[in-house]
DNA sequence: GGTACCTTGACGCAGCGTAAGGGTAA
DNA sequence: ATTACCCTTACGCTGCGTCAAGGTAC
């Protein structure tokens, strides 16, 4: 929980959040991070991991890193007054919308997999039923 | 809605499921689906038709494509082990985790992009008052 | 002779995994 | 000398998209 500390190594990094060095060098490639170097070894600021997470979650969403490159660089940019914040509002209103709708596919899919599962479960019930009826079978029924 | 067809063509397939040919080629690449040719065309089943559409599902499910040909093997041998129905239990529950997790992250951030509208929008209000007020500026308070 | 299908290559891209080979610090 | 990190380079895999170049049916 010393999340207060202020630099952090690759691998601390990595295994924070469950993921590999190499893709936290993968990102650095592609420009969402940019961490100093104490000779070669590379060196994250606390910003650094926020950018990260911030990164992992759109991941989880299903955005490309080219899109969460885009949507940090929005999110950084919220901060810095001088740029046109209604262009940010209209970024905003777009991603808003696109949630939402992932938000209801989110709830049609787990709703298919409840399913699913239900029907496995009751599959093995079935079958733990009829073995232990022996020969004088209930039902001779697969689904 | 003449479902009842016995045979379809691969852009019958690729039009009713909203993918293109080419993935369904691939399907067939990698063992997914095995249509009959007459001459080199490829003619599909009813059967193949409820493959790809396990297969569709399964990928909407974050299945990848040798997990789901495994499953949809399992699906079709009604008489296997329970065993392996626990397996596929094991890999729904995962599954589900993830999608759970996806949900979680949808409403975090849709909680911040609200957040940041109505910073925005604070902003933009406040700008637009203190340049009406000329000098006499309200606050110097940044979000 | 269009056009509307079908076919088989084959290359391209994203997002890493996975060595290979080597340096540094305790 | 071993362990435990760190680095770069580079090829491999998945799941297709996207031409290219050509055949067949009307």
């Amino acid at each position: 929980m010393d999340q207060q500390r202020t630099t952090f190594s690759i691998s601390d990094l990595a295994r924070e959040f469950h993921i590999t060095p190499r893709t936290i060098r993968f990102y650095e490639d592609q420009g969402l991070l940019s961490p100093r170097r104490e000779g070669r070894t590379r060196v994250f600021t606390r910003r650094d991991r926020t950018r990260l997470k911030l990164a992992l979650r759109g991941k989880r969403l299903g955005f490309s890193l080219v899109e969460i490159s885009y949507l940090i660089g929005m999110y950084d940019r919220a901060h810095d007054k001088n740029t046109q914040l209604s262009e940010f509002l209209n970024g905003l209103q777009q991603r808003k919308a696109a949630l939402l709708q992932q938000r209801e596919d989110i709830e049609a899919v787990l709703q298919e997999v409840c399913n699913f599962e239900q029907q496995c479960r009751q599959l093995l019930l079935d079958r733990a039923a009829s073995e232990s009826a022996g020969k004088a079978a209930i039902a001779d029924r697969p689904a």
